[in-house]
DNA sequence: CGGTTATAGTTGCTCAAGCAGTCGTTGGGC
DNA sequence: GCCCAACGACTGCTTGAGCAACTATAACCG
């Protein structure tokens, strides 16, 4: 593969069709291609049984880490962190959510430079409508699919390639410093 | 689970608190969990690769879905179906990855509205200098992670999980006529 | 043929998200 | 106590993507 462009090419077409369609059945690309399309399928699955409930991905994600924070509230920038978002998007996340009910923003009695996103009694609500259906489309979608071994193999298999992929992004927990956490967060973040 | 929000609470935070770290150690939201996480974290990986050598994650899945076609080439509307993107969004791609010299644009012979978005030498040479890197950190951090037979039941059940939600985006090859891909690329598609 | 319908691609508009820069706050070093 | 670096949140600007509307071509059908 290192002497995969040498020669600068009248036939270049022909030379790399050969090449090219051995090296995309590589079983590196086929394995990556099957857990991106995975995603990408319960993706659409998933924001379609949302959408129903007027939340996006997104949306959802931040309702259910803050419902599941002690207090059902986070600082922003934990937020941040535990979700894919940049401190900015939080921002505005928080203001669209704020804008339709879903949260509020508490100021934090200690520092004064942050302040919490706290759910909601509509949010919490318009959460549990959504949360039986969410897990029915898991259930149809994903783990219904398989045995209870099979399951287990693949929860298992995904689970050390996330341990060693993805970044960790705990913040607001207790068993993870700050420090660490914006650390990985940052590496995680593209430029 | 249906009784979850019957009586409108003076004690909201406690009861909600119980319940709701019950709910989100669910199984099923781990498994998700899970995957999602090791979409993202390798994501990140490949994104950071891609960029040194100046592609988005969708312009190396453009390159590569053409790359890997018949005369290195598609027609934007099996491309768009092929990937992630809506027509427009592919339009958009191609408008930009032409500017920059990688793809081109030709007139399809036998049908006037259609044209075929063509890997350059220049765009063939980009990706020569990318799959090998690219290849490498898959290896790095997702096969290389697991032992073979580890390996195999992960994708044996990220295929299943495939088929199952993945709507199946072949346009563009044999083996699926261009009406079936449309219906499953539009149910795919949200709203 | 002529007209209607469907298809391929593009474009205007909107919106979500990131980066970089800003402001107020905090905390550490002296 | 004072200063300066670090931090938390927000805002301006830009970019990328989708939807809906539009144009041009093709196909179908009477």
């Amino acid at each position: 593969m290192s002497n995969y462009n040498r020669n600068n090419i009248p036939r270049v077409k022909h030379w790399y069709d050969e090449r090219v369609t051995n090296v995309f059945d590589d079983p590196r690309i086929t394995a990556v291609g099957l857990l991106f399309e995975a995603h990408a399928g319960l993706s659409a699955r998933f924001n379609a049984q949302l959408e129903e409930h007027g939340l996006s991905a997104v949306e959802f994600e931040v309702i259910t880490r803050l419902a599941r924070s002690p207090g059902n509230q986070l600082r922003m920038t934990d937020l941040a962190a535990q979700t894919s978002l940049s401190t900015s998007g939080v921002t505005r996340v928080v203001d669209r959510m704020e804008r339709d009910g879903l949260l509020t923003r508490r100021a934090c009695p200690n520092d004064r430079r942050s302040s919490y996103a706290v759910v909601t009694g509509s949010g919490m609500q318009r959460l549990n409508e959504t949360l039986p259906g969410h897990l029915q489309m898991i259930e149809q979608w994903f783990t219904g699919q398989l045995d209870p071994e099979a399951l287990a193999a693949l929860l298992d298999g995904l689970r050390r390639v996330r341990d060693a992929a993805h970044p960790c992004a705990t913040a607001g927990s207790d068993d993870v410093s700050p420090e660490q956490v914006a650390a990985t967060d940052n590496a995680n973040r593209r430029h």
